[in-house]
RNA sequence: CGGGGUGUAGCGCAGUUGGCUAGCGCGCCACGUUCGGGACGUGGAGGCCGGAGGUUCGAGUCCUCUCACCCCGACCA
């Protein structure tokens, strides 16, 4: 492991119980594998998608929804597509239940078993292709640029927390456009999108390239994405574009009258993230103490813990803390006064820390005589004795400042695990120990699964940022356009 | 679906070669003392020991069958 203590198996419980718990499913439940994210799990995600949805719109695209149910046929259009995805599809095959005849309980009601079987969405491609086609008859109606949030659900045959589950939370994002460029444009201009949201929102250095094509998504011509690095050296895809070419729009008919009087099909796009990303933000920034969350997506940016003994004591302090926290608000920062009487403040400063609050701030008699407040940081953990005057300012440009160090010290990490390689010798033994490997490699598919089967490593991305260097494929010495990164990954 | 492991209180666990009333820590409730880094005392609530069947005078403990969960593979965002 590239850091002993920070690997997820370790600090499981410790980052994950304030966001989610397993799904308590009666016994005999054939659902693994689900989660309930917990309120402050899910104030985290709203304000993934408050974020994204922003970055959406400034891109010129709307929301939408979708059904849920996508007829069994529909995903069989595309033949690449139905690979990918008929062996982790929940299916309806009834619509009624009835009084069990034979005693108690309920059975299925075998006279309502459906004409056509219905998938429940793993991806939405196909149904919505199905409604483009109604959509689009000429060159006006292109490009249509719509997201949509959803819940899908894929049967994985094995689960984990945030980073597989049976039914997750995403967008996804489908383009239909005139011309190849265009998708193509589009194609690069969302994978563009995450790759600023994660660097900005979520303080995650990724790195922004192509797939190979054996990780292409199914039906896709050309998928971008987005990578990450967890702590524990292991890469996470974070977030994928799709370039679709006809693909969907041969499959579900889709064609368009152009300009100059021709018919044409229509080019398209996808783009996904999902509640994944929570677990990206998780293993990312998590340590011994717990999460911590950027600023930028944090539920609640500021803790205020009240120093005191006695309830009269305790008045006086909080009543002074509300007017820092009125001044706080006025910034628009999100705050909280922990004023629990019941719970010492050390055990509450151990759990705000646990749940990764950006800025702690206390504040005793002590502080109230001396005009001064206790600032601790939770990405350092530092704590300062500050002025009470101007402290709203402070605190403002601290938040900024733990925002940008929490995305330095990301990337100064995946920087020191990130190693070149040019023997397959070297890449199979250090591979052992984790992180990124910038290797030659020859293109080829076989390669690739060669070094999968004997290092359990796989092609993570092609990135588009590279030195330039040319060279000889580490495994065959066959020439080599660019270093393309090798790693294990979730 | 293969290989390994675990099911006992909300959580984490102990429970010996079968033995009588099933325990510990944390958490929870009440009262008191505390309160600048996870306090302490006293009292209390909470269990069909995963489920079914068997062996036995007696089963958390032994046997059979099941179910669930976890880890490692195959599959995947």
């Amino acid at each position: 492991m590239a850091k002993e203590v920070n690997n997820q198996e370790e600090n499981y419980s410790l980052w994950y119980n304030n966001l989610v718990t397993k799904a308590d499913l009666a016994e005999n439940s054939a659902v693994r594998g689900c989660m309930v994210i917990k309120p402050y799990g899910y104030a985290i995600w709203e304000k993934m998608q408050a974020d994204l949805d922003r970055r959406f719109k400034e891109t010129g695209h709307v929301n939408a929804y979708f059904p849920l149910f996508i007829p069994k046929s529909f995903l069989s259009r595309e033949a690449e597509h139905v690979e990918g995805f008929a062996k982790e599809c929940a299916v309806v095959t009834h619509h009624r239940l009835m009084a069990n005849p034979n005693g108690q309980g309920l059975i299925v009601d075998p006279d309502a078993r459906l004409e056509e079987e219905l998938v429940v969405r793993p991806t939405s491609e196909t149904i919505i292709w199905n409604t483009y086609k109604d959509w689009i008859k000429s060159y006006r109606d292109l490009p249509i640029l719509c997201n949509q949030w959803a819940n899908v659900v894929r049967w994985e045959m094995r689960t984990r927390i945030f980073l597989r589950t049976a039914e997750f939370l995403w967008q996804e994002g489908h383009t239909a456009h005139a011309t190849r460029e265009e998708a193509e444009e589009e194609t690069l201009r969302m994978a563009e999108v995450y790759a600023s949201f994660a660097r900005e929102t979520m303080a995650l250095p990724v790195i922004l390239g192509k797939k190979s094509a054996s990780e292409r998504f199914a039906g896709a011509l050309e998928t971008l994405c987005i990578e990450a690095m967890m702590q524990d050296g292991k890469a996470l895809q974070s977030g994928t574009s799709h370039f679709l070419g006809q693909n969907f729009a041969k499959a579900f008919d889709v064609k368009f009258a152009t300009k100059a009087g021709g018919l044409e099909y229509v080019w398209a796009s996808s783009w996904g993230v999902s509640t994944r990303l929570m677990g990206a933000l998780v293993m990312a920034h998590g340590d011994n103490k717990g999460l911590v969350i950027p600023p930028k997506l944090a539920p609640l940016q500021v803790v205020m813990v009240p120093i005191y003994k006695g309830e009269e004591e305790m008045g006086r302090v909080v009543e002074h803390l509300k007017k820092i926290q009125k001044g706080l608000e006025t910034k628009g920062i999100s705050t909280k006064i922990d004023d629990r009487d019941h719970l010492r403040s050390g055990f509450k400063f151990a759990e705000w820390e646990l749940k990764g609050v950006p800025v702690r701030i206390a504040v005793g008699p002590r502080d109230m005589e001396q005009g001064t407040v206790e600032v601790a940081r939770r990405d350092t953990l530092e704590k300062s004795v500050v002025s009470q005057a101007g402290i709203s300012t402070h605190i403002h440009s601290l938040l900024s400042d733990i925002q940008d160090n929490m995305y330095q010290k990301a990337l100064s990490f995946r920087e020191a695990h990130t190693h070149r390689v040019n023997s397959y010798a070297e890449f199979k033994e250090r591979i052992e120990d984790g992180g990124f490997f910038l290797c030659h490699w020859d293109g080829t598919a076989e390669t690739e699964e060669r070094i999968k089967n004997e290092t359990k490593a796989t092609l993570r991305v092609i990135p588009f940022d590279h030195d330039g260097e040319t060279g000889t494929c580490m495994v065959t010495g066959k020439p080599s356009a660019q270093r393309v990164i090798f790693a294990r990954a979730y």
